[in-house]
This record gives C-alpha cells, sequence and structure tokens, in this order.
DNA sequence: GTTAAACCTTGTAGTCACTACAGGGTCAAG
DNA sequence: CTTGACCCTGTAGTGACTACAAGGTTTAAC
C-alpha cells in the first residue's frame, strides 16, 4: 500500500467514486463501509479498498439494487461465499421488480396520454383533464 | 344532503374510496382535506363531497401525480380558475418525468439483463455479474 | 506569519408519502 | 353488560439520502 493510497480524504473519495461526500458518511453510518483510520485532525483517509468498495456500491446502486440489497451482495462477497446460484437469485428477483415499475409507469402514461390528448390546452374554463380526474 | 350521506365515518370513506383510514387522516395533516365535521364522540363524519375530493385524489395518485403537483390541481379547481393551458402543462411536465423514469429503468434492465444472461446460476465460486460489478 | 478559502468534523432535522404503533375512548350487537 | 370492532391522539419509523449549524483543520497566497 503506497503513501498516496491512504492520503485520500472523504472528498477526494466522493469526487473519483461519483459519490457525494455526505453520501459516504451515511454509508458509514449504515455501516455500508467500515470506519476508516483517522489522520491527526481526525479526518477520515481512505483506502484504495475503501474506494473499490464505494465504486462496487455504486455500481450496484446504479442497476438499481437497494441499500438492503446491496448489503446482502457485499456479505457474498466479504465472506469469500459468493456463489452464482444466490447472485443470480438476488439479480433475476431484482429485474421482475423492475419489469413491474416499468409496467406501473407506462399504465400511467398511456391513462394520462389519453387524458392529455383530449385537451386542447387552450385557456378555456372546462378541462377535459380534470374532468375525467373528477368523475372517472 | 341526505342524512346518510353525512353518517360516513373514516373507515367507510376508506372502503369506499380505496384510500386506507390512516392515509385519510395523514391527507388531513397534510391539509388535501380539510377538517371534516365530528359526531358526539369525537369520530370524523365525511360528506359526499369529500368523498369526492378523496377520490379525486387517488385517481391522480393512481396516475402517479405527487402531492405536490395534487395541490397544485386542486388549488385550480377549488378556486375556479381550472384552464386547460395550465393543467395541460402540470400533466405534460408529469409525462416527461414518467418517461424518464421509464428511460432509467430500461437502461437498468439491459445492463443487469447481460449481466444476469453471463452467470450460469450454478453453485460456482467465481460469479460474473459480481466480477462485473467488481470491475466495470 | 497570518489570513482566507476550502475543506473537514459532529449531530440533528428535513424530505416524500405514508405506515405502525401505544394507550386510550366509543359504538353496536348479542 | 360485555365483547369486539371501530375510532381518537400523538409519535416514531421507513429508504436513501440531503441540508444545515457551529465549529476545527489544512493549504495556498501574500
Amino acid at each position: 500500500m503506497s503513501r498516496s493510497t491512504k492520503h485520500q480524504t472523504r472528498g477526494v473519495l466522493a469526487q473519483r467514486s461519483g459519490v457525494k461526500a455526505e453520501t459516504i458518511r451515511y454509508y458509514e453510518k449504515v455501516m455500508l463501509l467500515s470506519e476508516p483510520d483517522r489522520n491527526g485532525g481526525g479526518y477520515r483517509v481512505y483506502s484504495e479498498d475503501d474506494y473499490q468498495r464505494l465504486c462496487f456500491i455504486r455500481r450496484c446502486r446504479d442497476v438499481g439494487f437497494s441499500l438492503a440489497e446491496i448489503r446482502g451482495l457485499l456479505s457474498l462477497v466479504d465472506g469469500d461465499q459468493v456463489s452464482c446460484e444466490q447472485v443470480k437469485h438476488l439479480a433475476d428477483a431484482h429485474l421482475a421488480d423492475i419489469a413491474k415499475k416499468i409496467g406501473d409507469l407506462k399504465k400511467m402514461q398511456s391513462t394520462l396520454r389519453e387524458l392529455s390528448s383530449n385537451c386542447s390546452g387552450n385557456d378555456v374554463p372546462h378541462c377535459p383533464i380534470i374532468e375525467a380526474l373528477q368523475s372517472a
């Protein structure tokens, strides 16, 4: 471990990882990240391993995993007990979640599009969108 | 107003509207619903107008409007100043939101699907999903 | 050497839209 | 008259942050 990799403050880690500095503190609080070392002034000092772990978390968030799901994935990684079976199960469950959310949003979209298409957008007192919502 | 329409307790309103009883109390707290009359024992007693308003709110929620957006729509309705212009603007802004959310979810979906397709799901120690998330 | 900016520290409170109690009071049926 | 289903209040919890306030540290410039 070179000296430079231990010189990362929270802000540097934030910039490199794309995770906001305050969010890093939050991840520490909810124990996704372990408590880092401190320098003389009490500043957090992060290692390259911390950086890797944070990037893993960010990528998981990017594909929509919840922090609870990420905790599960991390415990598999941490325990050296990574089996495809469990990971694929988590991923596929999450894919089902995503599909459901997309379905729900598409339903909203088509309903609202239909309402909107009946509405001229002119400055008239009777709005078909409102009327539909009032008595659908 | 007949006697029966003034006899609705919170539970009855909940059942009829499909909004949970606790949620009705919450809507009163955040002032989407005005404070209803009370009976001798202090129970809330709702009118048919309250029912209509609650259904309007529920339909708005069904198409994904936030409570803030609904507040905007309700103030237009309450003020008798419903112009298509403003309503359509709100609806179209919300449609843009929905479209963005669908886009984001689809991106997650395709990324995660690709990861998942590389994973056999067998009980082996190296999982390509995890490896991809660790070093993408 | 000092000073100012830019960073960091802590704890706490706010966001959104509910949901879930605890600890009581009221009402309707039998 | 008792039982059970409903209702009342206030408060705290959810998820995943975000935004302070009130201070301490570091670093760069002058």
